[in-house]
DNA sequence: TGTTACCGTTTTGGATCCAGTCCGGCTGAT
DNA sequence: ATCAGCCGGACTGGATCCAAAACGGTAACA
């Protein structure tokens, strides 16, 4: 399933990493019920650990529970997908700009390392690859606000749309205009201009936000 | 332990009510390692159901886990307490808000009815009473503003910090103080004044983080 | 025909038992 | 006296088994 070497050191945290990819891919559908003996069984754990990989996802909003009913993946309403990106629209703002005085070279390093894997991500057309750069992007400038809790909600709410966004990089106009705004971002953040990069991570997000939404009337 | 009848239809919520309210009232003290088999004896259920009361409990941030080494609760930092109140500074903000507009007679009832509740037990001294009403009382009114994901977030928050308020309502005067600014706000919101409440509110929190961060280094 | 009661099956919830890891104390060598 | 290594107890992690609740289909009845 995946090298011994590198697998967690229990079958909780490896379950957890398993499902969380499975519902953030699609590749677990939201809505559907979650079958523990089959999922575990396809795992080779037994449900003891799948159960509390649920639970632990059940707080991050990922799947929903009911007593005696169990657990199913969770949906999101119209409703939900503007809550969602409305306090992302907040409490990203406050990680920016607590960030930017903080921001040393490294960071920038960092951050300019990510960029280039979702460049050329964007240009080969590897939504994977690109996915996964562009949330180290993010998360590099929200975790340099040294506010943990925050990155932390960040990261639920982020993980909450996964799954429905994983067609929003399909598209060859959406990549080339994540390219464009990380880009203005970065040159906002090394003039020490939080609020030039505020607004435009906010109009990063109101690009995916009415794709989406589109995603979800369809 | 407690009536059967209005007992939750499984152990673990059951054990997670308990463990919870263990927890923010300080019985349970910040730091110390959760002992499963003691813990659970104790609340007459075995450890399964204990162990997946204390997953949700991490997702809430009240205890801390490390593989193979169990459970401890949650120990808050000088700096973990500055970040609880600015995040509940900015969301509380964003929930009265959108609560404002959204306001009916039947909340504002609520919202009577518990301030009354608190005016009562602050004049008692009902500590306990107090903090219950206190928080139905802020929370009524964040569940108004339709964002269940926000009063939700928001209540992660609050808990976080229970453990460490329980001293706040014990001082005369910090008893009053709440009474004055709950008065305060509804008067706004009566008004439909929603900054006003916000200003309200922000004095508020100020006046209990200052005590906290007291208490803390004491 | 629509509804309800019943019963077997499926699925979840919980208890017990075993394995693996961690921790503290002891021993012995330097 | 200090420290590395080992050993036994304590505790957590996980598998299996059993109990209880929910689901689906059938049949009896209004």
């Amino acid at each position: 399933m995946s090298d011994p070497a590198s697998r967690p050191p229990t079958a909780q945290q490896f379950v957890l990493a398993e499902v969380r990819r499975a519902i953030t891919s699609g590749e677990l559908k939201p809505g559907s019920a979650i079958r523990q003996e089959a999922l575990a069984e396809r795992l080779e754990v037994s449900r003891v650990p799948l159960r509390e990989a649920l639970k632990t996802l059940e707080g991050e909003g990922l799947v929903t529970y009911r007593a005696h009913r169990g657990y199913r993946v969770a949906e999101l309403s119209m409703a939900d997908l503007r809550e969602v990106y409305r306090l992302r629209e907040i409490l990203e703002a406050e990680a920016v700009r607590a960030a930017v005085p903080l921001l040393d070279e490294s960071v920038f390093a960092e951050l300019e390392a990510a960029q280039e894997v979702v460049e050329r991500a964007a240009g080969d057309g590897a939504v994977e690859d690109m996915a996964r750069a562009n949330r180290r992007f993010h998360f590099t400038l929200f975790e340099a606000a040294g506010m943990p809790r925050l990155a932390r909600i960040i990261g639920t709410l982020w993980d909450s749309t996964d799954a429905y966004r994983s067609l929003y990089y399909a598209g060859e106009e959406n990549r080339r205009h994540v390219v464009a705004e990380h880009r203005a971002a970065l040159a906002a953040l090394r003039a020490g201009d939080a609020e030039g990069a505020v607004r435009w991570f906010d109009r990063h997000r109101g690009a995916a936000v009415d794709v989406l939404a589109h995603q979800l009337e369809g």
